[in-house]
DNA sequence: AACAGCTTGTGAAAACATTCACAAAATAAA
DNA sequence: TTTATTTTGTGAATGTTTTCACAAGCTGTT
């Protein structure tokens, strides 16, 4: 299969995301232009990233938004749920805990360590937080799908090791530091600080 | 002055982090090779992102390290400090009230707005969640650079917009909406749904 | 059945970003 | 001083992504 670009994935996450709104506000069919404006690209930006899966459209008519909804919803592993685990019960993890959003689109927070004392063994919902010291065997036992990295930049890396060898093949990491994994584990970094200073450059060069 | 890409700024925030730890390591001299590796690119890539502002290395020897460091602080608009406004005092908003790396690169926050009466009048370290309302009049008297947007995603356009007409041009969403703002506005969007379900892409394409 | 009005799907062109490759500059050693 | 070694800065080459532009296909109308 041809390399999809990491903007494209990005852009259909968009589009999956409107035409939710869409099918939630009734409409049946959507054209790439609509799709376009409420995503800030260009139809043929649409059109071009949906080509690289298929012919999913009605020439004249435009995209039928359940029909459409389903396919991005499988091109992007949607359909079935993933299994989650939280490694970090500081501050941001448990903002991200009680983040509905993640459930509603079939993310599963499964399990949550930290080393703390005073927070394992505390009861986040229906999970309890668990040590540190359990969290390769379990990752296994549990057979979670992917990692939500909230530890302090240090303890990162150390923790992202035991991480992948427990066999876990997607991260998510929050430590404002750049991770080294094999190319076959799949790593984002949500680096709000990278963020901020790209404001602080757009403020002054204008 | 010629454009600097996206990509481009991000990477010098990256390099200045790795600066950073260089130089708490005492080591005076970096080149491109060096930080090229920590930051995962390429050595041409490194010095290409630096030439759009400027030779700031010797031949031969590489970078000095508290030289670069201060070049990219320049560079992004660090050597300032900026006043920021919070609006949304939940979950992820006290996070991210707490992050200390943020004062600690010049982002200081400087007023907390919610509407849930709850939640204002709270003391929030040395400031006061304040009401929602006294919000527009606040950022211009203030003079607030940024503001971080933590509401609902259903209120999260309204708040910017009113953001916008009281003058702010630099935004940082957290909410799951593609915000419209005019194009003198410089917005970033931290958008966690989106990087889970990249995720769920790779998983489920190797 | 033919026509008018839209919108898709897609090669080709244009714009943009990264990598290559090497002359130029700096240092240190002979 | 000359030579060897290192690493920058940068045009040119390559690779990637976006935009353009239009034939092909679908619907509804006459
Ligand atoms: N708070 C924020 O808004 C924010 C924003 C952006 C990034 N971050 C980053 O997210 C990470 C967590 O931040 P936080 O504010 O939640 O910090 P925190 O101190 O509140 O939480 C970190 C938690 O990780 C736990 N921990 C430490 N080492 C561990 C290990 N080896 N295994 C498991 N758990 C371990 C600690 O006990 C603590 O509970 C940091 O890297 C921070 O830089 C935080
Ligand atoms: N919690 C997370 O981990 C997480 C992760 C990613 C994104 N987000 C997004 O961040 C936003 C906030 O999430 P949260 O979990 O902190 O929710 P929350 O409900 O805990 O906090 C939202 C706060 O915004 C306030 N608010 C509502 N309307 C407002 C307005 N017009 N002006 C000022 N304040 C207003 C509410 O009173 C509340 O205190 C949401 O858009 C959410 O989707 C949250």
């Amino acid at each position: 299969m041809k390399k999809i670009s990491e903007s494209t994935v990005r852009r259909l996450s968009l589009y999956l995301r409107f035409l939710q709104e869409a099918s939630d506000g009734g409409l049946d069919t959507i054209s790439s232009d609509e799709l376009a404006q409420r995503g800030g690209t260009t139809s043929a930006q649409v059109r071009k990233d949906l080509s690289f899966f298929g012919s999913f459209g009605k020439r004249g008519l435009g995209y039928s938004v359940p029909e459409l909804l389903r396919q991005i919803q499988e091109i992007l592993g949607l359909s079935r749920s993933w299994k989650v685990a939280l490694v970090g019960a500081g501050k941001i993890g448990s903002a991200l805990f009680s983040y509905r959003d993640f459930q509603l689109r079939g993310f599963h927070i499964r399990a949550v360590f930290d080393t703390d004392p005073t927070k394992v063994g505390a009861a986040w919902g229906d999970l309890t937080v668990r040590d540190d010291g359990e969290m390769d065997a379990a990752l296994r036992e549990q057979g979670i799908d992917m990692v939500i990295v909230a530890v302090p930049a240090e303890a990162a890396q150390g923790v992202v090791d035991r991480v992948v060898k427990a066999g876990v093949r997607a991260i998510l990491n929050f430590a404002p530091i750049r991770l080294r994994v094999p190319s076959s584990v799949a790593l984002r970094n949500v680096d709000m600080t990278v963020e901020l200073e790209g404001l602080s450059f757009a403020l002054i060069n204008r």
